[in-house]
Order: C-alpha cells, then sequence, then structure tokens
DNA sequence: CGCGATAAGAAATATTATAACAGTACGGTA
DNA sequence: TACCGTACTGTTATAATATTTCTTATCGCG
C-alpha cells in the first residue's frame, strides 16, 4: 500500500479508480490519527470521505448537505469542528478563493502547497513545487519577511478543457 | 509626480507620508478612468480613499462603517459594487485569506501580484516578483494547466513584527 | 465505576456577499 | 435645450459562509 506517500492528486496520470483513491486517503488519515494519538471520529473520518469522493473542492454545506441526506443532519459547527480538525492534522486543504476543502495530496505533512483550479470543470490539482516554494520564500525574504503559511490558487485550465 | 509608476508599498523603504500615497494614488486612479473612459463616480473615488488610508486591507463592512460614520449610510451593494469596479480597473485588489481589500501598487495594470500579510500588525505588502510568477507559470504548464489568474498570499511576520 | 478531557448536538447569531427592482444622473444627439 | 438610452446608485430582501455559546454525550484512563 502507499501509506503516507504522496498521493496523485494531478491532471496528466489521473487513471486511477476513484474508490481506491478514497479507500487509502482514509488508510493514510488513520495512519497519522493513530501516530499522533488524535481521533479520527466516525463525524470527522465521514466527513475526509466525503472530500474525497472527488477531486473537486468542496464548500462546508455541500458536505452538510451530503451528510443530511444520509440520516444525519448535523448543524453547521459540525462540520467547521471536523474541518477545523482535518485541517490541523494537515488531512486537507482550505481554497480560500473558493471557500471550499479538498483532500491533502499529502495526508499529514506540513507545508501548505499549490493548487491549479480549472474554472472550466471546477476540480483542483494540488502542486508541492520546490521551485515555486523557493521563489516564495526568496520574494518574502527580500522584504525581510518571514514567511509562516502560503496561499497559492493559480485558476486557469487543465489539460482537458483547455482543448475543448 | 509619480503617475502610473509603481507605488511602493513594501516594508522596507515606507517612509513616505502616508497623506501623500493616498493622494498620489487617487492622482493616478483619476489618469487611469479618463485614459479609458470610465468613470470614477464619487462613491468609487471615496471607496479607494479609504482603502488607500493605511496598509491595512479593509473588509467591505469596515468600509461600509466607514462610509456610514460620514453621513452616507449606504447598503452593502454599493460598497461591492464599488470594489467590483475598482478590481476590474486594477485600483485595488482583493485578499481572498482575509475577505479583505487593499490598494493596488500599480493602479491600471494588469496581473495578480502577491502579498505578505503581517500576522502581528495586520500590515500587507504588494510584491510583483517575476521570479515567483516564472516559478508558477512554469509549475502550472508542467501540468498541462493554463494559467489565467493566480492568487498568492504569504502569511507571516513584517521585518518590524519579526523583531519584537 | 467515576473522573477529567475531548467531542458532538443544538440554537442563535455574526460576517460576507448577491439578487432584484426602482429611481437618478450622465452623456450624446437633434 | 429637450430627449433618450445607458450607466450608476438606492433600497429591500436574502443567500452563503462561518462562529459563539451552552449543553450533552462519549472516550480514555486510573
Amino acid at each position: 500500500m502507499n501509506s503516507l506517500q504522496e498521493r496523485n492528486v494531478g491532471f496528466l496520470s489521473d487513471q486511477h479508480d476513484h474508490g481506491d483513491c478514497v479507500a487509502s486517503a482514509l488508510e493514510d488519515a488513520i495512519a497519522v490519527c493513530g501516530e499522533r494519538g488524535v481521533r479520527l471520529t466516525p463525524v470527522r473520518r465521514r466527513v475526509l470521505e466525503i472530500i474525497w469522493q472527488g477531486h473537486r473542492p468542496l464548500g462546508a454545506y455541500a458536505i452538510l448537505d451530503v451528510l443530511s441526506g444520509e440520516g444525519h443532519s448535523p448543524a453547521p459547527p459540525t462540520v467547521y469542528r471536523a474541518l477545523e480538525f482535518l485541517l490541523t492534522q494537515g488531512l486537507v486543504h482550505r481554497l480560500s478563493s473558493l471557500n471550499a476543502y479538498v483532500g491533502c495530496s499529502r495526508p499529514g505533512h506540513p507545508g501548505a502547497g499549490q493548487f491549479l483550479l480549472c474554472t472550466a470543470c471546477g476540480t483542483a490539482a494540488e502542486l508541492n513545487d520546490p521551485g515555486i516554494e523557493r521563489a516564495i520564500e526568496r520574494g518574502a525574504a527580500a522584504e525581510g519577511f518571514v514567511c509562516r503559511d502560503h496561499t497559492v490558487e493559480i485558476s486557469g485550465l487543465c489539460p482537458h478543457c483547455r482543448e475543448a
């Protein structure tokens, strides 16, 4: 299995089975939480699964709707708390330009990642590009700025949509 | 005057007078709008001034509050419409990680810019770093992605706050 | 079991943003 | 100048996103 390795969430080679993708994301999450002694409770786990169902970023209320269709009808704080936990553990990312959430391609790893957001089909791909990170670090340092975190969200057309 | 040149909004050499800064931003805006045949109406102009009062990003409702304290009490759409205009004309930027707006350092120029956001004092500095832009373009291209726009918001500590 | 800590439920509300429609001011033209 | 069409603003209502607060339940552990 690919425990704790980088999951492919790019555009170029996503010929994988989607169910597998969710399943392995979940395995990683269980492993990460186990190691850290934090609890991947049913709600948190279910929210993570829902987020991993697609490569499309999901809003908190979209997640809420899915949960509601399943019998539970939790209130917003339940979802936001689950998301906060998942963010803290590095299992999901928040895309602030979309107010939406996606699974993290490197569960449990630190670092922010960069995102390619297709405006046509709505998919998101995560990069962890050292070149971009270096350039940012360098640009910040030139201003005497100490970098703690970054948001890099690139919108445009994915390889599939640019042709259509 | 510095008509249409790049305004310094960095941390390193902001020893300028703040009133001048607002005034010259306004001059630039008037020039840009004049050239383009679009109207910098009183509301739009006032919103732009309010945004330029500080290096701190301002939320739409904060702008609304300032306007309310001045006798007008416009409703939210008035402010959002002014902001939309200013965004379209390249006179302000929106920081999506903060849901807030700042003046653009290169009024009227295309391009997204990158932002250094100090979590301690709340100031924002704009970069237009070709190195970062190249790295992003390159990273996107490697995934076959066509870049249309980008959001780069770096949070951390500015030179003043890192010492304190 | 019983205790302390962590998580979830529930209600209300805050914050950010937009839709829809009515009225007003502006700029061009005759 | 009077008219007309467009662009701008006012107003009301509401949507979408997120948080506060307090209560109740569950978990892990001694």
